[in-house]
DNA sequence: AATGTTTATGCAAACCTTTGCATAAAAACA
DNA sequence: TGTTTTTATGCAAAGGTTTGCATAAACATT
C-alpha cells in the first residue's frame, strides 16, 4: 500500500491553517507570523515535507532541467563534457536528463520527442554521426526551445555553437610530423559524415600541401568508429602498401591505440619506424609505451561553456538576436610516439 | 518575446469544442466522431502540439523518469552500466536523470533531495566512498520510493541490491598468481571505506591463506582513486621495500596501468620478473604491452539488471515483501601481464 | 469612541491534462 | 408521436503550488 507523500495540504489541514498559508511560511513570505511560521516548518520537517516541483514547474513553465543528448557515453571524450556540463549546472540547481543516441538518427529524434514533452529548459546535442537532415532540431528553433550545439556541426542550422578548433589542432599535428621527417603520411580519418572527421582530414591535406608533401590516397583511410578495434584494418592496410607510411596520424587516441598495436605487432619500432599521433588525450593515453602522442582538447571546458551559453539563453529568454559561435583551442601534446 | 506552446485549449478554442473532446480525440477515445477526430489531430500537427508530460505527471503522480546517482561518469565501469541501464529503460519510455556524486556524501544528498522534489518513479544508486551513514537513503525507503543500490553496498540497508561478486573476482586473480608461481603477491588496494575494496581485500588474503603463503602488511598499500596516477605512488613504495614483490593485484585496471608503468620504467620486466593483475577490464587494457591481465566484470549485464529490478518495483507499487540481492559473476581474463 | 494603519491570513485563479458523470442531440423503435 | 437507445460532447474536479487581491483582527492615533 503506498502512501502519498506529504504535501502543502497535509500540513495546512494538521494546524489549521489555509494552504497558501503554509507556502508562505515555508517560502519565508515576511507577512507571516513567527510562531505560524516556526508551527510550519517544524511539522514540515518531521513529515519529511519535500515540495512537489512538477506543480511548480507547471505553474512556471519551467522545469530547471536540462536535456543533454550524445552519440555515446562511454568515450572519455563525451563523458568529460558531461562532466564539465554537470560542474556548471550543479551549482545552479539545474538538473540533467542524459541520453545516448547511440550514433543513430532516429533514437535522437526520439529522445529529442521524450525531452521535449518533459519541457526541458533547453537542449545540449551532439548529433549523431547519421544526423544529416535537421528538421527535428528546427522545430526546437521554432518553438522557441534553446538549443546549444556542440562539437560536431550541423551546417546551416542557425543557433549557439560551441566547437573545438580541429582544424587548427589537425594541422598542428601534421605539420610537427613533417618537421621531424616523415614524408609518409597516413591519416586514418573517423567517419566522413562528421564534420569534425572532415576537418580534420582537411587540415592533414593542406597542412602537407603547404609543405609540399604530396597528398597520396592511399594513404589516406576511413574507420568506422572511434575505439582501438577500428584502427586494426586500416592500419593493417596501411602496412600492406608497397611503400608503407613512416607516419599514421589517426582520428583519435582510441584508433591510434589500435594502430600502434598493429604495428608493434608487425615487429616495427614505434617511433622510430613509423610515428604515431592520435586525438583526444584520453586518459590513458600517455601510459602507453611508446606513450601516444596526441592533441588535446578541452573537453571539460567545453562541457562547461556550452552549458554556460545554455543558460544564458535560457535566462534572456532565447532572445536570438546573437547566435554565439565559439571556438576552443586544442594542444598538440608530443610524447614517445613520435620523433 | 516568447510564444507560448501549444497546449490542448489553444486547439479546442480554435475548433470551438472543449478541451475534453481534444483530449479524447488525440487518445483515440471510441465516442469521438471521426469528423472532429480528424479535425483534431490535424490541427495538432500543424500547431506541432506536444502533451504537457508536467500536467500529466501531476495527475498520475508518476514521471516515467529515474534518478541515477553515480560516484563518477567517467570512469569505463560506471559509463558501461549507464549503457545497460539505458538499454533496459529506452524501449519503456523511461527517461534517465544522472548525475555524479564525485564521491561526496554531502554532494549525493543534495542530489538525492533534487531528484526526489522531482519526484523521479524510483532511484539507482551506487553510493560515494565518503558514504558511511544511510539515513538519506533510509528516508527513500521510508517514503516508499523505490531504490535499488548497485555495485557499492551499503550494510545494513534494506533494499535491493546487485552486486559482482567482487570476493570471487579477486580470489581467482590472487590464486591464479600463487599457481604461476609468484610467492610476494602484494596488493594495492582502493579506498577501504568501499565495500568492494575491502572484499577484494578479504579474497586477496584468504587466498593467500589457503595456499600457505603468508600475509605481509608491507605488500598491502592502499590508493586513494582509481586512475593510473593513483596507482604510481603506491607503486613505487612497493618497489622500494627490501623484498619487492613479484606480483602485483591491483584494485582496478586504471591503478595497474600506473603500476606497469612505474615497474616498466624502474627496469623490471612483466611478466618475468614481476605480474601484473588488475580488476575491470578496461576496453584499452588488451593493448597495453604486456597486455593486462584483468577481471572482468559484467558492468553492461549489471546496468540491466538493477533496472530491471528497479522497474520491477515501480510496476509493483513497491511491495518490499521480498527484498532482492543479486550477484553477477566476474571472470578472470589472462594476458601478457602475467604468467 | 471613532478612525486610520498595520499585520496576518484566506480565497480563488492559474498552470495543463484526464476522466466520471451528466446531458443534448440524433437515431431507432414502438 | 412519444419513448427508448445510442452517440457525441461538455462540465467540473483533481493533482500541488504560488500569488494578487480582499479581509479580518489587532493595534495606534486623535
Amino acid at each position: 500500500m503506498k502512501k502519498a507523500r506529504t504535501t502543502i495540504t497535509d500540513i495546512a489541514r494538521e494546524l489549521n491553517i489555509s494552504p497558501s498559508t503554509v507556502s508562505r511560511a515555508l517560502n519565508n513570505h515576511p507577512a507571516i507570523s513567527k510562531k505560524t511560521r516556526d508551527a510550519v516548518i517544524e511539522l514540515a520537517k518531521t513529515l519529511n515535507y519535500q515540495p512537489n516541483l512538477l506543480a511548480l514547474n507547471l505553474l512556471r513553465k519551467r522545469t530547471n532541467t536540462i536535456g543533454i543528448i550524445v552519440p555515446e557515453i562511454t568515450s572519455s571524450f563525451f563523458s568529460s563534457v558531461i562532466n564539465g556540463i554537470q560542474d556548471l549546472l550543479s551549482p545552479l540547481g539545474v538538473n540533467m536528463m542524459i541520453s545516448q543516441s547511440n550514433e543513430s538518427m532516429e533514437e535522437e529524434k526520439s529522445i529529442l520527442r521524450s525531452f521535449a514533452s518533459i519541457r526541458v529548459d533547453g537542449f545540449l546535442i551532439s548529433p549523431s554521426s547519421e544526423t544529416k537532415n535537421f528538421d527535428h532540431l528546427k522545430i526546437l528553433t521554432d518553438n522557441n526551445i534553446p538549443l546549444v550545439i556542440f562539437d560536431r556541426d550541423c551546417e546551416g542550422l542557425e543557433v549557439d555553437k560551441v566547437f573545438v578548433d580541429e582544424y587548427s589542432g589537425a594541422f598542428q599535428a601534421v605539420e610537427y610530423l613533417v618537421k621531424t621527417g616523415c614524408r609518409r603520411i597516413a591519416h586514418i580519418a573517423g567517419p566522413l559524415s562528421l564534420s569534425t572527421a572532415r576537418h580534420r582530414l582537411k587540415a592533414y591535406k593542406d597542412a602537407l600541401a603547404l609543405h609540399h608533401v604530396p597528398v597520396k590516397e592511399e594513404y589516406i583511410v576511413e574507420s568506422s568508429g572511434f575505439t582501438p578495434e577500428h584502427g586494426i584494418k586500416p592500419t593493417q592496410k596501411l602496412l600492406a602498401l608497397p611503400s608503407p607510411p613512416d607516419a599514421v596520424f589517426a582520428i583519435n587516441d582510441g584508433v591510434a591505440i589500435g594502430a600502434m598495436y598493429v604495428i608493434k605487432k608487425a615487429g616495427l619500432v614505434i617511433p622510430d619506424e613509423i610515428s604515431v599521433v592520435g586525438f583526444d588525450d584520453d586518459p590513458h593515453s600517455c601510459y602507453f609505451s611508446p606513450s601516444l602522442s596526441t592533441v588535446w582538447q578541452p573537453t571539460y571546458e567545453l562541457g562547461m561553456l556550452s552549458a554556460r551559453i545554455l543558460m544564458k539563453r535560457i535566462n534572456s529568454n532565447n532572445d536570438l538576436s546573437d547566435i554565439r559561435v565559439e571556438e576552443l583551442y586544442p594542444e598538440l601534446i608530443v610524447r614517445g610516439s613520435s620523433k
